[in-house]
RNA sequence: GGACGGCUAGCUCAGUUGGUUAGAGCGACUGGUUUACACCCAGUAGGUCACAGGUUCGAGUCCUGUGCCGUCCA
């Protein structure tokens, strides 16, 4: 064996005999539980972030544990199609080339598009073998694939004849960067430091007189059709009816009263322009007002601007506007504002609102999605995201589904050629099209990636050809059992496949029909949810490519091995919080996985092994006679660590999961049991006994470990010889029950009251090392200890003398009747102990140590004390809590006495 | 403006239904080639639990308020 551990070799080799062996792959298994994982399908043309490698690895340590408990698993991997992003970088590529995507034209563009998928595409995929996942790569899914396609277009159709899905004109979020239209969901607000401009409107009607208007978008005046006032306002009485000039493009315009005014902004006066805000158009259609749209689809002004302004782009004009006003007298003010500015989700622009003519979805199920969740059938970790969920579902606002792209499933609606689009009477709807093609033309545009995205646990799984759904095995493995994602995408993926999966799993209801409640659970798509935190940088800041600030897991992979990457990053992801990354901790997760190696390494020089294919065959070559108390006491530690593992499990708590496996492993097992070891191994007839212990506990370290670093497990399981030729991810740890019986079966009955006696040595090693390291003797091996105690102590003290030697590095340990004079002293447990010194000691400072422990402890007496005096405590606090006060008192003054005795014999 | 989360050692975080003297890892410091591991071992120092009230025999933990940081929604 290497002296330390090379992961590179190991994982391909291993990942490679792993995929050869066909482990992932998944079988319906009636003997056995279905465990299934649909992986968030990452963009396709991506690559793997920090975000991405904790996520996944959550999602392989749940298959592979669960895999390892003899479940039958899936793991789905696929990717999306990422519509605007794709595009966009497609469209990028070819302006590099002098070309658009006009010239190509549609058919021609999709497949130079999907050949620049293919070429940079699944890079993400390869990416995430290296980091070991699990998935069955046999069953890989991208949502435009035909079948996945065919799924989408007939789920549209499906919504379209139920009246879930309408077109209409409304007020919709423009990206004016990709030409397309986006959901509410699309749309990040972010304060942003504007200017207020109070512009003057001359009133028509009152020559000299005129009213002030605040306003952040003075280009949008010439687009006014309105002024508005609320009807209450009594300072605005003698406005009603009267009209007002538009200061730039001069006409007049009424002044109209509406409720929707906020009074108390600015001077209460809106200027309305209802083609390019919401809450104006709104105003106008109550009005019955003209709209006048100024701006072309790429942000610029256009024709209705007039002048000068036609073809500027919004910022420019908005700064020439205010110029013109401020030369024509008609700017009074201008202030400095903070105001919320939608920007685009993915091109990062100001959003404009336009009126567009789009096609929209009014969500199905939403009350069954809501009683899903406040039911527990679909349960949340942590608790508290259902709360946001909820918060959603209550306002819940109709979708915008099309798409100004050609990157995407194209919406199955077709127009009569000639005919008037708005009317429905001209529209043909279905999965096929309508059999006279040439009379009719297809929509241009195409649905929302997450339009597809929400279809994901169901199609999949083949839904909804029932072929597919048979050969895949939906009946099987849906719901699923646990969806890993981050709390960012709840209501963009989350929500909505809640709601696909109640609409499109099982029988059709109408929409004004509830589902009934038996037939939910088997309608949603998962039972859990875990969502996991957002990775940061060291100073807190969201990792992203332009600040440059995410680390390439392939780096790191390449630096500290896959497993030391996955332990370092779940050993710092708590529960729904989020991260904050170190390169540190990866270092961590190599050192741990060194460990790892190591002590087995000094397992395998220690002595021959025997038959470890089994627990059974292992126990076999314990001496039940020669079984000794630390023995006892480690295997006791393996069984708590056992009975809190399966807990942490539950509760979806894995870095308490691998804490706890930490601590078993290297304080317990490492620096406790195998250092006892070495002493008891020379000697011969100890030394089965102790290795078989050894072995029981590394056989049961590794099956716990193996979800979180699986490469150096297997690799191990093999090398220690635990394998009988099958893969470490098939062998199941088992649960502390199990560990107690197959233990009790192979003779070795254990007594729990050991671990309270072996704990107090450990204490007291620890005490008497430091004793040496204080008096500059931590190295020398020959020190002489003598110690002050009761008759019960110092036969425990004696039944351990040789480890306690081994361990302090002592060559002798003596009882004494009182303690000797002039030695430096720790007080313990189990009394005092006192370091001979052949030389003189500092008395001085050993005098400043025993009276500061004497001040310690009396304050800490006084306390107890004065608490126990209290009788109020006594008589209502339990009487478990006052005896433990009681004990520790008496605990403490002999703590005391001792030191004090010490400090006398110093004198 | 509303909701949620966070504030505990220099740093990153644990801390169960309130109950012994608040813990770990890292970092710092001291000392180390003892039968694996320096990617290691042994030891030491380091805390007004954000602040202010309240409930209680007892509060890091429960309640109220305040502050700062973050996220989501409007």
């Amino acid at each position: 064996m290497e002296k330390a551990y090379q992961p590179a070799e190991v994982e391909d080799r291993l990942y490679a005999k792993w995929l050869e062996d066909g482990c992932f792959s998944a079988k319906k298994d009636l003997d056995k539980e279905a465990y299934s994982i649909v992986i968030p399908p990452p963009n396709v043309t991506g690559v793997l972030t920090m975000g991405h490698v904790l996520n996944n690895t959550i999602q392989d340590i749940l298959v592979r544990r669960a895999r390892q408990q003899g479940k039958s698993v899936v793991w789905i991997p696929g990717t999306d199609h990422a519509g605007i992003a794709t595009q966009a970088k497609v469209e990028q590529a070819l302006r590099e080339e002098d070309r658009t995507k006009e010239e190509l034209g549609r058919e021609n563009f999709l497949e130079h598009a999907a050949l620049w998928r293919d070429k940079h595409g699944g890079i993400i995929l390869k990416q995430l073998r290296k980091l070991g996942c699990s998935c069955d790569w046999d069953r890989n899914v991208h949502t435009l694939d035909e079948d996945y396609s065919k799924a989408v277009i007939q789920a549209f159709v499906k919504l379209y004849k139920k009246g879930y899905v309408y077109r209409g004109q409304r007020m919709v979020n423009w990206c004016p960067q990709s030409l397309t239209a986006l959901s509410d969901e699309e749309v990040i607000m972010k304060p942003q430091n504007s200017v207020l401009y109070k512009i003057r409107y001359d009133i028509v009607e009152t020559p000299g007189a005129f009213v002030e208007v605040s306003t952040t978008r003075p280009e949008t005046i010439v687009g006014d059709v309105a002024l508005a006032i609320h009807p209450d306002d009594p300072r605005w009485e003698t406005l009603k009816g009267k009209h007002a000039m538009r200061p730039i493009n001069p006409q007049a315009i009424p002044i109209i009263a509406d409720e929707a005014v906020e009074k108390d902004f600015g001077t209460g006066i809106l200027k309305i322009t209802p083609a390019h805000d919401k809450l104006d158009f709104e105003i106008a259609q109550r009005h019955e007002l003209p709209m006048i749209e100024i701006l072309a689809p790429d942000g610029t002004l256009n024709e209705h601007a007039g002048g000068e302004y036609i073809g500027m782009d919004r910022f420019s004009a908005r700064k020439k506007a205010a110029k013109q006003l401020a030369d024509d007298d008609k700017l009074i003010d201008e202030e400095d504002h903070q105001n919320n500015v939608g920007f685009s989700e993915r091109a990062g622009v100001p959003i404009e609102p336009r009126l567009s003519e789009q096609w929209f979805l009014k969500y199905p199920r939403v009350e069954e999605a809501k009683q899903a969740v406040r039911d527990g059938r679909i349960k949340f970790f942590p608790k508290r995201w259902e709360k946001t969920y909820l918060h959603w579902l209550e306002n819940i606002q109709d979708w915008c589904i099309s798409r100004q792209l050609w990157w995407g499933h194209r919406i199955p609606v077709w127009y009569k050629k000639g005919g008037v689009r708005s009317d429905p009477a001209n529209w043909h709807v279905s999965t096929s099209g309508p059999a006279d093609q040439e009379m009719w033309e297809q929509d241009e545009d195409v649905l929302d990636t997450w339009a597809s995205s929400w279809l994901w646990p169901l199609a999949t799984l083949g839904w909804p050809s029932e072929v597919d759904m048979e050969r895949r095995s939906l009946d099987y493995f849906y719901p699923t059992s646990a969806l890993v994602t981050g709390p960012d995408i709840i209501f963009f993926w989350v929500a909505r496949m809640i709601m696909a999966g109640l609409e499109f799993n099982g029988r059709s209801y109408k929409p004004d029909q509830a589902i009934p409640e038996n037939e939910i659970e088997g309608r949603i798509p998962f039972r859990h949810v875990y969502f996991t935190g957002i990775i940061r940088d060291s100073e807190g800041r969201k990792m992203s490519k332009s600040l440059g600030n995410s680390p390439d897991p392939l780096d790191l992979i390449d630096k500290y091995g896959a497993d030391g990457l996955r332990h370092g990053i779940m050993s710092i992801a708590p529960k729904g919080q989020d991260i904050r990354f170190s390169e540190e901790r990866i270092e961590q997760g190599r050192n741990f996985c060194n460990k790892l190696w190591n002590v087995c390494r000094f397992r395998l020089l220690s002595g021959d092994l025997v038959d470890n294919s089994s627990m059974g065959k292992i126990t076999w070559r314990i001496n039940s006679k020669q079984i000794g108390e630390y023995d006892q006491a480690i295997l006791l530690r393996l069984i708590e660590t056992y009975e809190d593992i399966d807990k942490l499990y539950e509760e979806y708590e894995f870095n308490e999961v691998l804490k706890n496996i930490y601590r078993f492993f290297w304080n317990d097992f490492c620096d406790w049991y195998v250092e006892n070891s070495k002493p008891r191994m020379a000697d011969e007839a100890l030394k089965g006994t102790c290795l078989a212990v050894q072995d029981i506990c590394l056989r049961q370290i590794l099956l716990l470990l193996h979800p979180f670093t699986p490469f150096i497990t297997e690799e191990l399981w093999n090398l220690l010889g635990f394998s009988t030729g099958s893969s470490i991810q098939f062998e199941d740890p088992g649960t502390a029950e199990d560990l107690i019986e197959k233990l009790g079966s192979g003779g070795i009955e254990l007594d729990n009251s050991i671990l309270v006696e072996t704990n107090l040595i450990r204490e007291l090693v620890t005490a008497m090392r430091a004793l040496k390291a204080e008096r500059k003797m931590a190295n020398n091996r020959d020190v002489v200890f003598s110690f002050v105690t009761e008759d019960v102590k110092a036969v425990t003290i004696q039944r351990h003398e040789q480890s306690i030697l081994s361990s302090v590095g002592a060559s002798a340990i003596a009882r004494a009747d009182a303690p000797p004079s002039g030695a430096p002293s720790v007080v313990t447990s189990l009394g005092s102990f006192f370091l001979d010194l052949k030389a003189g000691i500092d008395v001085d400072a050993e005098k400043l140590r025993l009276q500061a422990q004497a001040e310690e402890l009396d304050k800490v007496i006084c306390s107890i004390r004065s608490k126990l005096e209290n009788a109020s405590f006594t008589s209502k606090a339990p009487p478990e809590v006052v005896d433990g006060a009681r004990h520790q008192l008496a605990e403490n003054q002999t703590k005391l006495e001792e030191t004090m005795q010490a400090l006398r014999a110093i004198q």
